[in-house]
DNA sequence: AATGTAGGCCAACGAGCGTTGACATGCCAG
DNA sequence: CTGGCATGTCAACGCTCGTTGGCCTACATT
């Protein structure tokens, strides 16, 4: 059983709001500017009500990052696109919702925002990474090199807003990029 | 005259040690968590004397983050090696003290700090991409793609500190990336 | 119908912030 | 010697923040 018998309460939808509102409100400010006050307007409820169920506001912030990459399957598909799916499905990842956007922008501010990040990276690219590195021992490095690219991008396209970066096209971007993050997969250590 | 006769005043002193605390702690914060209280704590003066200098906090950000990438004249090198000279170069600049770092902890979390970067990077990396760029209408974008591939490295080594980033030495970095650059810079558009 | 409890609001707290203006001290020109 | 300006300190302001505890309401169980 991985739920315990789950009653559903009536303050579930509150709960949802109030991580909806949180989610939003990290991503467009960072954890600073993100005041409680302003998420609990967003989700139209009391500041009281945050602090009655996150406890404070640094366990609301775990609760508003559970991240999943949902990283695909790669060991399915042929290994000379592992880059360009890669890199398309970070794209639609960070365009999806604001966790992403969040994450970045708390990590840098925020030492355990830092944590969580390096958490997240390490395990879950890592995963993919271990799958088609040809070095056994060089996984983690390989996932911190790739990590490095997309995380680049991200920062530039949708933290930074620079403009080049900003008007590249879903498909530039990936033809951009995918070389790089398929060399930083799988080739040999230079 | 580019100085318009600048007698040496007392307390130049006084306002060089409040940048150097100020880059300090906005490197090491970012912008909301560094205080002026703290920064004049650091520098050994009264807070009201960083205001009397630098007029409000966002003024003492400005000062502090006045950045010169000193990036070298490219034009003379071998066409071949440009990759690995601004990457090694980016290393030694964001080693060197902490203003790269304080400007990328700002610019996330800050609008008129991510202006300040987009500045910076459109003008001086723009200014080398320029000159090696085979398609000219293309020079921002290459700028774009290169500044995403060293802030991410940048980003995951010095601001977010992933393990194996940081464990890298700096040939190692260099062995990796230099490639990436030279290609952004370089290739024909994919 | 009575009652316990979960859900929610309101007012207030203590602390820290950026910022201000009045006041003390030292230096140099006249 | 004396005045004025640069340098620096001190105490306070108004504000916003995270956080707390008391109180009200409505529903569910008995």
């Amino acid at each position: 059983m991985t739920k315990p018998a789950a009653p559903p309460r009536r303050s579930d939808a509150t709960k949802a709001a109030i991580l909806d509102a949180a989610r939003d409100r990290f991503a467009a400010d960072g954890y600073e500017r993100a005041t409680i006050r302003a998420i609990a307007r967003d989700a139209n409820i009391d500041p009281s009500m945050v602090m009655r169920y996150y406890g404070n506001k640094e366990g609301l912030f775990v609760a508003a990052s559970a991240i999943d990459l949902r990283l695909p399957e790669l060991g399915a598909l042929p290994g000379k696109h592992v880059g360009a799916v890669l890199v398309g499905h970070f794209l639609d990842r960070w365009e999806g919702d604001g966790v992403l956007t969040a994450m970045l922008r708390v990590g840098v501010t925020n030492e355990a925002g830092a944590e969580r990040m390096r958490a997240v990276f390490a395990e879950q690219i890592g995963a993919v990474t271990a799958g088609v590195c040809p070095v056994p021992g060089e996984a983690s490095r390989r996932a911190a090199l790739v990590a490095s690219q997309i995380l680049g991008m991200a920062l530039t396209r949708y933290v930074l807003r620079f403009g080049p970066a900003v008007e590249m096209s879903r498909d530039e971007v990936i033809a951009w990029l995918a070389p790089t993050v398929q060399r930083y997969l799988t080739a040999e250590t230079p």
